[in-house]
DNA sequence: TCCTTAGATAGATGAACGTCAATATAATTT
DNA sequence: AAATTATATTGACGTTCATCTATCTAAGGA
């Protein structure tokens, strides 16, 4: 499994506030200025952290007249599930299978 | 959800190293004498991490003898794996149950 | 055209993180 | 007891991260 990859994503997802603005986003789209009032810190922070989700693959943006909307990617979740799950199954980077006795 | 403890959780799992680790835990426990040769980085900087696994309730330690077996807590997987449910399912949080039309 | 609103970008600053060399502790072996 | 092996701790240093203020761009409305 690819380590770097599914680090880079759970490195976005550990931040109580971005953890929120996933959540908030799992039932539907939202823009910034819906998130936002959610949040103490500014409207440049919230920028900042969308782009971190976005990079990251967690999230999309769609731009409607002035507003943008943001949307969790389908992929993202069934990639992160798929992921939990090759890690804490038996596979073969697992000791076991290196030679080492457990 | 305790989006502050799952945060906690995920920011320990953000890093390929320690990712690789709890895969190579995922089917037995290992001394840091297993672990280390499969990484470039010193004695002191496994020793850093697996701490901070420990203290993120990831893995458990136990002492046999100059060693220290290291395993993965069983409640760590099924709390991340309920927590990840909780977080992409629809809940109160989330955005369409608190008067946002999305 | 000017003003307002939504959002992004730039640059600065302080906090947190990863790493290592050196050293300490604890158990084992000789 | 002295040496060795396994691991932890300390302290330092450089890097990355989160946040802010200030500014910029883009779209809409007066």
């Amino acid at each position: 499994m690819d380590y770097q990859r599914y680090a880079t994503t759970l490195k976005a997802m550990s931040d109580p506030s971005r953890l929120q603005i996933i959540d908030m986003l799992s039932c539907g789209s939202l823009c910034a200025c819906d998130i936002l009032p959610h949040f103490k810190f500014s409207q440049p922070t919230l920028s900042h952290r969308m782009k971190i989700l976005q990079e990251a693959g967690i999230i999309s943006t769609t731009k409607k007249g002035k507003w943008h909307y943001y949307a969790l990617n389908d992929e993202f979740i069934s990639n992160f599930n798929q992921s939990a799950q090759t890690l804490f199954d038996d596979g073969p980077n697992c000791a076991c299978h290196q030679g080492c006795v457990s």
